[in-house]
DNA sequence: TCTATACCTG
DNA sequence: CAGGTATAGA
């Protein structure tokens, strides 16, 4: 029966969208792959060079000399030409299963390059010293690279560089980033100049440390731990600009999940916030008013669209503010929200707000934007508490209304009331200008139901008559004429059931049949067509409804119902009961003194 | 034929 | 509650 239900079931699945970044941020397979490739190549050369004697140094001067010269000449060509030659040989030859076994797993085409040496590091003895001044070598052409190419900063991080200024630069830190990845690459194992790369081996690096510092120059090792140091700086940029760009690009709440990941958003840009846009659209001034109160929630908009149903729960909102149909709207929005659910959520919003409880009774209205032929698009997703109205508020939920009597809002349809603020700007705006919408709203609608308890079958002038602020065509009129016929529909259904449950139970004189207040029917009655209980069902209504259960015992009675068209009878004879309304309908406004009486 | 409404369905 | 269909009356 109750439509609001079906809003209770809706799961939300931001949390799997929210998780996704969460796993791609963790996935960083580097630690493992660091640990792969470059352990072997550092802690071969080392290990076999120390083994080895002297001896060699003379047999291999020349060689070295050579391989010096090769590798500087190389360094001068390309930026990081000199290591690869040698990297593989390096790889091959220690302990092929181990390497295979780590490698397994993720196996690339290329095998890593190691560090340079190949036959030598076999041999092992010379190389060390071989090594060192390759080292050299290559430092000093790093220096002198680095000045060139990174501009004044760079002079700055030579010998005794400062690592420091990661903070400012982007398009600098790339250039950096390219020379020193390099830089480092080739004065350890070399590779490609591919910064990822040059992560892994920076890892490898770092284990190695201990070693390190025994075949270095203290000069070269300054510089190379500056080198290490810009270059995790460099990377660690790299990595956060590119993930910042592709948490950006999407949408608002991912950049808002990328901000607080990294916390190197700028906040400048950082809110694009397609909510706020979608909002701007709202041709009401109304808007934005609540919307100017986000920043005081801590609850950024962006929030809203996607995370709702995650965030909601951490929003300071009183439990008794918390209306049901606010589980339902939210599950909606991933990325492209309808107007009027941003409506509902910029509503939603006011809740942590509100000064008193107001938006209860303005919420018919607010829900639904003006022109919506089907006002049930805009109506379903508010439910029940969007059809409360204030008088049901008060009875259910007195206390939150300390001064309801007096701050009852005219209830018109056309505007959109927020809190006390857009009170006043409802006030101010003379009626006629606003009246006369096209579409029907919720409020309509619960008018429209109130009035089925005085006329089942009104014509199509009694209902522009009674709804002054519509503004009537063609499928206003049907669409209001197709609401009476469902009501009716509703009611001949329940008259049926419950003459038949009579006859059923053994009633034999339909004068027994009297619907009361407190019957069964009545309540299911009045469920339907005031919901809340906020307007008293007239007794005439009691009457005409006694009639037509007593019209249907009667005939189901006499077997009539066996006729496919027994009803007709029936409905001629209720249709020509309709009792006049109340002037008080006739207002355009919701009056609430309705509800009063 | 057109309109209004009942009936059925989603 | 709305859309579609069937049907009765004008």
């Amino acid at each position: 029966m109750d439509p609001n239900l079906t809003l209770l079931s809706q799961p939300s699945q931001a949390c799997s969208y929210l998780a996704e970044p969460c796993t791609k941020g963790g996935r960083s397979p580097s630690p493992r792959e660091q640990g792969r490739d470059s352990p072997f190549p550092w802690s071969q050369v080392p290990s076999s060079s120390l083994a080895d004697p002297d001896w060699f140094w003379d047999e291999h001067i020349q060689a070295k000399r050579a391989r010096v010269e090769t590798i500087v000449r190389g360094m001068c060509l390309s930026p990081n030409p000199p290591v690869p030659g040698n990297a593989p040989a390096r790889d091959s030859p220690c302990c092929p299963e181990r390497k295979r076994k780590q490698n397994l797993p993720v196996q690339q085409g290329p095998p890593k390059p190691g560090p340079a040496g190949d036959r030598g590091s076999r041999k092992g003895g010379p190389r060390v010293r071989e090594q060192l001044h390759l080292l050299k070598q290559q430092l000093k052409h790093l220096q002198e690279h680095i000045l060139q190419a990174a501009e004044p900063k760079a002079a700055a991080q030579g010998p005794g560089g400062s690592e420091t200024g990661k903070g400012p630069l982007s398009v600098k830190q790339r250039n950096g980033s390219g020379s020193r990845a390099w830089a480092v690459d080739s004065a350890h194992h070399g590779s490609s100049g591919d910064p990822s790369r040059v992560e892994k081996h920076r890892v490898s690096e770092v284990k190695h440390q201990s070693e390190e510092p025994r075949f270095l120059p203290s000069g070269a090792r300054a510089l190379l731990e500056i080198l290490k140091k810009e270059l995790t700086g460099a990377i660690s940029q790299a990595v956060d600009s590119v993930l910042q760009k592709v948490l950006l690009d999407p949408s608002g709440h991912l950049t808002h999940l990328g901000r607080s990941f990294s916390g190197l958003v700028p906040d400048g840009r950082s809110e694009p916030s397609p909510p706020e846009g979608g909002a701007c659209k709202d041709p009401l001034p109304l808007a934005a008013l609540p919307r100017r109160a986000e920043p005081q929630t801590g609850a950024p908009l962006g929030n809203l669209s996607l995370a709702k149903p995650l965030d909601s729960p951490r929003y300071p909102v009183s439990p008794r503010m918390i209306p049901k149909p606010y589980q339902g709207p939210p599950a909606n929005c991933p990325l492209t929200v309808p107007a009027h659910i941003q409506e509902d959520q910029i509503l939603s919003q006011l809740l942590g707000h509100g000064p008193s409880g107001h938006w209860r009774g303005n919420l018919p209205q607010d829900s639904s934007p003006q022109s919506h032929p089907s006002s049930e698009a805009a109506l379903r997703p508010w439910g029940a508490a969007k059809l409360r109205p204030l008088a049901l508020s008060q009875q259910q939920c007195p206390w939150l209304f300390t001064s309801t009597c007096l701050e009852r809002l005219p209830l018109v349809p056309s505007v959109k009331m927020e809190q006390g603020g857009l009170q006043a700007v409802t006030d101010a705006l003379p009626f006629s200008s606003l009246h006369k919408q096209e579409g029907l709203n919720p409020g309509h609608l619960k008018k429209a139901k109130l009035m089925f308890f005085f006329t089942r079958y009104p014509s199509s002038n009694l209902l522009k008559a009674y709804f002054p602020d519509v503004q009537f065509n063609r499928c206003i009129t049907s669409q209001m004429i197709k609401w009476f016929s469902n009501f009716r529909e509703f009611y001949y259904i329940q008259m049926e059931k419950f003459a038949r449950q009579a006859i059923s139970d053994g009633v034999t004189n339909p004068k027994m049949l009297v619907v009361l207040r407190n019957s069964q029917l009545f309540r299911a009655l009045n469920m339907h067509y005031n919901k809340g209980n906020d307007f008293e069902v007239p007794d005439c209504f009691l009457e005409i409804a006694s009639l037509t259960l007593q019209e249907f015992f009667r005939a189901v009675s006499a077997g009539k119902d066996s006729d496919p068209s027994w009803k007709k009878p029936i409905y001629k004879i209720i249709s020509k009961l309709d009792s006049d309304i109340p002037e008080i309908f006739k207002s355009s406004s919701y009056p609430q003194e309705l509800f009063r009486n």
